[in-house]
DNA sequence: CTGATTGCAAAGGGTTTGCATTGGA
DNA sequence: TCCAATGCAAACCCTTTGCAATCAG
C-alpha cells in the first residue's frame, strides 16, 4: 500500500504546516476550499490522519469530546487545553520520557508506550468574556464561532 | 437549580460506585437497564454529567475520540488507557499539583487550572490477541465487544 | 494498466436537546 | 404547587465508509 502523491495531500499538508496553531480537520478544510472549492471533506480526513500516521505532521489527541486536531510540530511536546473554547496552545515544559517509567499499571499486564499530559486552563480570550457578561457556564464552546478565540 | 433525588440517580450513582473498573455511559446504561428496563440513555447521561459535576463520582475524559468514562474514585490521579480496547486503568503514580506550575503556556494569557496524564500502552487481553492472530491494526477496538477486554 | 486516491453522500458513534409528562420538595 | 427530572425521539457533532470515477506511478 504504498502512498502516492496528489495535489489534495501537498494542499492539506501546507495548510498545516502553515497554520499558526493547532487546526481542526474543519479548520483545514475551510483554509484550504476557499481556493481549492472541489475539495471534500473526506479527502481532508483521510489525508491528515495518513500525514500524522507517517509523522508528517503532529496530532493531538481529543480531550473531553473536541476535535482533534493537527500540529506543525512533530516532536513530542505538551499541550494547554481551553476549558471554554477548545483552543488548544503550546506549553513550555520539557517532554519527561521518564514518566512512563515511573508509572505503575494498577493491572497485571498493562504495559505503558507512551503519555500525553493535557494542562487544562482558560485562554485570554475567554476569561475577558467571562469577566464582562459573568458567565460562568463552562461549556460556551459556541460563542468561540465567532473566530476571535481559535 | 437545586437538585432533587430520583430513584434513577440513585440507581445511575450505585452503578457508578459498585462497578469493577472505569463505566462509559453504555455500560452504566446496561448494567441497570436489565432490571430498571425503563431507564432512558438521556437520563444516565444527564445523571452522570449531574454527579460528576457535584464531585460525587469521578469522570474520566474521553482520550482519542473515544467515549467519555466514569470513575468511583474521586481524587485526583492518573489513567492508563489501552490504544486497542479504549479500556481505562488506574496508574499508581501520585497526582504532582507542581506540574502545572512549572508548566509555561506559550501563549500570553493562558491560565492553568489542572492537568490531566494519561499513559497510553496496551493491555494484558490486547496483546495476547494481537500475539495469537499477529493483528497489527492499531484501531481493532471493535474486537473488544466480546466483553472480555472492558 | 492498476490500484491508490478522490468526491459524494450516507452511515456511524457518542452525546445532547426539545417537548410533553411525571413526580419530589 | 412548581419546577427539576424523566422518557422518547430526533437532532447534533465529528468522523468514517461504500462506491463509482479518477489519476499517479
Amino acid at each position: 500500500m504504498d502512498r502516492r502523491n496528489t495535489v489534495q495531500k501537498e494542499l492539506i499538508y501546507d495548510a498545516v504546516m502553515s497554520y499558526s496553531g493547532h487546526p481542526s480537520a474543519e479548520d483545514v478544510y475551510r483554509e484550504i476550499s476557499s481556493r481549492h472549492s472541489t475539495i471534500s471533506k473526506a479527502t481532508v480526513y483521510r489525508n491528515l490522519s495518513l500525514l500524522a500516521e507517517d509523522g508528517k505532521i503532529g496530532r493531538v489527541e481529543s480531550f473531553a469530546n473536541s476535535e482533534t486536531h493537527y500540529d506543525h510540530r512533530t516532536d513530542k511536546h505538551y499541550h494547554g487545553y481551553c476549558r471554554k473554547c477548545g483552543k488548544i496552545v503550546d506549553i513550555d515544559l520539557s517532554y519527561d520520557n521518564r514518566l512512563a517509567e515511573k508509572a505503575l499499571p494498577m493491572e497485571d499486564g498493562f504495559s505503558i508506550t507512551s503519555h500525553e499530559l493535557i494542562f487544562e486552563g482558560i485562554c485570554k480570550e475567554c476569561r475577558e468574556k467571562e469577566k464582562k457578561n459573568g458567565t460562568e457556564g463552562i461549556k460556551n464552546r459556541e460563542e468561540s464561532s465567532d473566530g476571535i478565540c481559535r
